[in-house]
DNA sequence: CTCCATGATGGCAGTGACTGACATCAATCA
DNA sequence: TGATTGATGTCAGTCACTGCCATCATGGAG
């Protein structure tokens, strides 16, 4: 049986969808958390029970990242290098954004226009960088080869994800990435 | 002659001295913008007219390495692949770290202690990383390499940076930095 | 010399993000 | 039946940050 609650359901899906709805519409800035919190149906106070600021309502998926970040290095085969661990990794995550270039492309926009977003981005970023670097290290990697990797790793990523976003090929972003790696080996063998 | 004013000079300077004492002081949080205004002997309105935020007054340095960053990029052999020249301008930043281990090891441990910090030290980070890349691609790199060097480059002095604080031995920054580059061409030999 | 523009500052009233404390009340469970 | 739980509401408060206007030495134009 359906559990029934006294309160409408999926209250922390209905703040994300009427923030979204309202960023699109008026802007970041001139939205306020009260409007995002009466456009759902409750109050202020609540849409900080769900989202730690304001800026938190952008970042849910986050946490699908480094899931996936991480479930995939651990299904490395062992004998791959730290790089190659990490390219699993990362590739394995780029799969989960198939399909999603034109919300993304919306997001980023909104994303780039403000200080405070792209902060916020750089933070879970860093974050991921961190939790696959300690993966690593669990690996039997060692520092600092753990976190260049990783870094390096996250690099790849970024700077594909941002090519993906304007290829006019509308190529897939793991292959953009995939590409990426082997950029990165050319541009290290620099040295 | 030297011209007077009417005001105590060096206001900026104040309000970051001011800001310092209170941050170890009390702390981060505790510490208000009225405080630090008033240790300075101003008021929380001129505070803001020299910062644009409250952190931001933890981070005025950040001008003289970017300048020193693509300085000694510009003075890169042009023979130099990317990540040669990016060496070259990455360690020239570091030099400017010597003799401050034990003031950034407090900054640091301030920095670590508040996320509303780190974000805006991986800003910084960020807005470094991206003139980088542009100085780069002026120089005729192509992207994505451009990019990748920068963050490679970026990725080797942050994790150095860590390294450094906690090295027993002492070493300097640069020399951590250098040896980095080397543990980087390795990492990226795995692929 | 007089007057005016400049520029760093102060004062003040506001907005909006965020927090702590307490109340509410349906569902659930002992 | 009665106690507990958990998501929510209410309210007052703090503090970062902004806009606007006033102040007032300095320095230059006339």
């Amino acid at each position: 049986m359906v559990k029934m609650s006294r309160w409408s359901p999926n209250a922390r899906g209905r703040l994300e969808q009427a923030a979204y709805e309202l960023f699109l519409d008026k802007g970041y800035e001139p939205t306020t958390v009260a409007d995002i919190a009466k456009r759902a149906g409750l109050t202020e106070r609540t849409f900080f029970r769900h989202y730690a600021d304001k800026r938190e309502v952008f970042f849910g998926g986050a946490a699908a990242l480094q899931e996936e970040l991480l479930r995939a290095l651990d299904g490395a085969p062992p004998a791959f290098s730290a790089i190659e661990a990490v390219r699993i990794a990362v590739e394995a995550m780029s799969k989960l954004m198939h399909g999603r270039r034109a919300l993304s492309r919306e997001r980023q926009r909104i994303v780039a226009a403000h200080a405070d977003l792209r902060e916020r981005e750089l933070i879970k970023r860093a974050t991921l960088t961190a939790a696959l670097a300690g993966a690593l290290q669990r690996r039997g990697v060692r520092e600092p080869a753990a976190s260049l990797a990783a870094d390096m790793g996250m690099a790849v990523f970024h700077v594909g994800f941002g090519r993906w976003l304007e290829d006019p090929a509308g190529r897939e972003l793991v292959d953009v990435v995939h590409e990426g790696f082997d950029q990165l080996k050319a541009v290290a063998s620099g040295i």
